[in-house]
DNA sequence: TGCCGCGATGTTATGCTATAACGTATTGGA
DNA sequence: TCCAATACGTTATAGCATAACATCGCGGCA
């Protein structure tokens, strides 16, 4: 069966490096993170790999985290998530959970609604520290 | 009575600066965007206009549009906010409404709630096209 | 086949955003 | 008065992102 890193087969080749690198990674990366994990893979600069990420974002295949300038992998097997997706981020151990939330989502309607405001696109990010972190600290 | 743009007192000479560029602004305004308003003033270096605002920020004076790596003026008056804020961006104009919303903060805090996540700090903006903006297109 | 259009790619250069590291000045208590 | 804490000023540098231009490869189509 499929594996948890399986990716569609109609990327091209360096939106399929940049999306495993992304898989491959525990947490966020930035672009030029990235850049340094494929220079053995012959990417040079950083606009090769902004624009994978572009369509890799459009996509839905990866997630921008504004917060952090950084970028992950869509955790959704089969990358059909529609809507707001929503982000905690762990200051400690950096990793990230994903979610959805469609009350969230009803109430920025909501909202949006009633001051006639038209929504493209919605960040979510929730940072702070992680239970396993947590309780390391402790 | 106190206008719309009154500080507190107990700002330095460039904390108060850069809260009143903020205030005179229309929109959102980059750390560079306010050295250059306040070169004038004699501000020369990008640090000084970064520590004032992280002041400011510190205490909710101002708030950081992650998603645009700017900054605007706290809308509300008093400054008592405390929790969740939400911004609505138009992509248009570049004017930000800055709302709370008491259900949204409950829902998040469930989710952390339930996973044992500790919040300390969340960021919502909202990218789209506000009402004024949508009529003018149309 | 040969032409064309389109999207992806490669490369160089540049611009914008943010902080490190250092020293000085000012302020406010003990 | 002395000290500690905080703010300030300055230079240099690190990190994030895009402009502009040339090339390549592939699919459609006359």
């Amino acid at each position: 069966m499929a594996h948890s890193h399986d990716v569609p087969g109609d990327l091209t080749r360096n939106q399929g490096l940049v999306l495993g690198a992304l898989n491959h990674s525990t947490g966020p990366l930035s672009a030029y993170d990235i850049l340094d994990k494929l220079r053995a893979d012959g990417l040079r600069a950083p606009l090769q790999v902004y624009r994978a990420l572009d369509k890799l974002v459009e996509r839905g295949l990866a997630h921008r985290l504004e917060s952090l300038n950084a970028f992950v992998a869509c955790a959704d097997e089969h990358c059909h998530r529609k809507g707001l997706i929503a982000f905690a981020i762990c200051e400690g151990c950096g990793k990230v959970d994903e979610f959805a939330d469609a009350v969230i989502e009803e109430r920025l309607g909501d909202w949006a609604g009633a001051k006639g405001f038209k929504v493209e696109r919605t960040t979510m990010e929730i940072r702070g520290k992680c239970a396993v972190c947590l309780k390391a600290a402790a």
